[in-house]
DNA sequence: GTCTATATTAGGATAGAC
DNA sequence: GTCTATCCTAATATAGAC
């Protein structure tokens, strides 16, 4: 199958930015680029070594110079969404370990929302192919997000324990507030009406109303 | 690639089932529910025929007597999930026309959930492989979804013109509770905790509350 | 590091017998 | 309707020259 360049689109076209640092120099990085454009439009499965490689601007034979194998281009496309996610919504959960569940869960879907926004495409590869691995390479990024739902889980049980927040089920409020970000790529794009603060804080709101922490002003 | 029997699933492991009606009989309905397991767990690029053909249990040359080709096989299920979908929310539409936006709204998020609850595979597919198809066959899925997407927007905005909802953006209030219905083929099965009437009530809850139609009891 | 050339396998699809 | 046999293309990956 060939890049479909028709819609509909999986997700917006952006350019395929990475976390700093998380893009080696040189050619190794570039290659890691364009299979992450690539990815996000078709998939894992409906791209090609020949297309990343024609991408590039270099030989199809090229890319296993840098990288063993196309599963460990994804395999490494993987571990750094979900290592820039893990690192993210730790630093919001320890910045704001000592305040109360609202500001808690706002410090967390706000970081969970500008991941999204930030870095559209890794997120939703991270997010939409990580079932293409094999067992072993899926383990790590699995573990962080793990790790990750255990920090949203923490802070609604603990708004609910205090009596700040009044959920039906906190497994399906924490899965509803989760998806929502979750979404994000699928139509954010920088040039589109809403800036990333914009959704951020507008996300932060839905969640605590989710979690019944925010009444709006009625007539 | 073959197809991952491995951890993690894009999927819930559930029966292929399609909307009553939308299942030919014989070979041409079976080669139906084999794709459709296999595209929700693999994709549409991840599934070759050869593998939907021994799923069946038939030679690798039999799909093509009863389906032109393997694009002609998603587009099939792609059209009834949207169909299916859009008569669903049809229904709840015109059932609560005269009700207030609550109820309006209340009846539109349950039948989105609850479709998503139903038929799993099917609405997964449906919405993360209709990309593969080429535009003239995604075409007729893509105004239906056109059409549901204005569904919930025309609720919305009655309910926030009537004062009854009070949000900070339409679209993306909008856009916060399809997601959350869209996420749910991804851990929802008939085996675990949660009912589908549950998942449907709380899901309609948290949608009164995004758009701040429904305060939760405070202490 | 990048190329040419190629080994090898898998995949979509068709022809024609039964 | 289903099968056997097959065509043709594209895919992953490697060997070896420069």
């Amino acid at each position: 199958m060939e890049r479909p360049g028709w819609e509909p689109r999986r997700v917006v076209a952006v350019e395929p930015v990475l976390p700093e640092g998380a893009t080696p120099p040189g050619t190794r990085g570039r290659i890691l680029r364009e299979a992450l454009a690539l990815f996000a439009e078709a998939g894992f499965a409906g791209t090609s070594i020949r297309r990343i490689a024609s991408a590039v601007g270099i030989n199809s034979a090229t890319p296993y110079a840098h990288h063993p194998s196309k599963e460990h281009v994804l395999a490494a496309l993987v571990a750094t969404g979900h290592e820039e996610l893990h690192a993210r919504l730790a630093e919001a959960a320890a910045r704001t370990g000592r305040d109360g569940p609202a500001e808690r869960l706002t410090a967390l879907v706000r970081a969970h929302v500008l991941i999204h926004t930030d870095f559209p495409l890794l997120a939703l590869v991270a997010d939409a192919e990580i079932h293409a691995l094999s067992p072993e390479r899926a383990a790590p990024a699995l573990a962080l997000r793990h790790t990750c739902r255990r920090f949203l889980l923490d802070v609604v049980e603990d708004g609910v324990a205090r009596g700040d927040f009044a959920v039906p089920d906190v497994l399906l409020a924490a899965g509803a507030i989760s998806a929502m970000g979750v979404r994000v790529p699928a139509w954010f794009d920088p040039d589109q009406a809403f800036t990333r603060e914009r959704v951020a804080r507008d996300h932060a709101e839905f969640a605590l109303r989710v979690v019944g922490a925010s009444a709006p002003p009625r007539s």
